[in-house]
DNA sequence: ATAGATCGCTACCGAATGAGTAGCAAGGGA
DNA sequence: TCCCTTGCTACTCATTCGGTAGCGATCTAT
């Protein structure tokens, strides 16, 4: 099984010069990825709970993102299933604005869709 | 050609529900989504400065990400080419903190795999 | 007017990635 | 022992990506 993991300094998908950005862009640019840790940022889970509360992705791909955000330090394995890392837990935390914000654009597009 | 562009309230992929958030997440879970955005936060660019920037993405990838970004409010034409919307401002401006962080992220990586 | 140069973009096609179903090995409980 | 759950892999087919080639439109210079 052939798997190309985005690693900072690294050449990557998309990038010659591996920018850490873009290592991180090509981590993330990727289906699942994340939802992924949008979910495991409340708290841990199995592989099968995850897999749920990612409104059934399937294993083959959940599997995938996991080892991918594993290798790169995000997520890791404990007592009660997958959790984030210290690092991962600060991209999460990053994120979590974007959940508001996503409430506002969605409101706005539909807003846009009915008047225009 | 057949293009499915994420609407949220609409089942989007991985999400039969269409939840705002995992809406935007399918949006941005695509090969240079992220990168586009990230460029266009410094200004306007032309469709081939564009992908100069973007370290040469094939025009294929780079014009569907324009639209797809474009049908969902986030970036315009404008007289100097493509720009972020102010929708799409807003989202970029919440990324930003990215840059720092995976400089830190490729340093501790780095780091273990050195040490460990 | 004409020849080049540039620009935005599309067609095409092989390669990679994704989704989905089935199912197996391991562990726990009755 | 049998059964259930869990984590995960195998397999198959659909979608998406990535890269090259190149077209039509617009500038530029002659």
């Amino acid at each position: 099984m052939m798997m190309k993991i985005p690693t900072p300094g690294k050449p990557v998908r998309g990038s010659k010069t591996g920018r850490p950005i873009m290592a991180l862009f090509d981590l993330l640019g990727r289906n699942w990825a994340l939802g992924v840790l949008w979910q495991l940022a409340d708290g841990p889970a199995t592989f099968r709970r995850l897999q749920e509360k990612c409104e059934l992705v399937s294993p083959t791909v959940l599997n995938r993102r996991l080892k991918e955000l594993a290798v790169s330090g995000l997520v890791e394995k404990g007592a009660e299933g997958y959790q984030l890392t210290a690092t991962g837990a600060e991209l999460a935390e990053m994120l979590k604005p974007l959940g508001a914000w996503s409430g506002q654009w969605a409101a706005d597009l539909a807003g846009d869709t009915a008047e225009g």
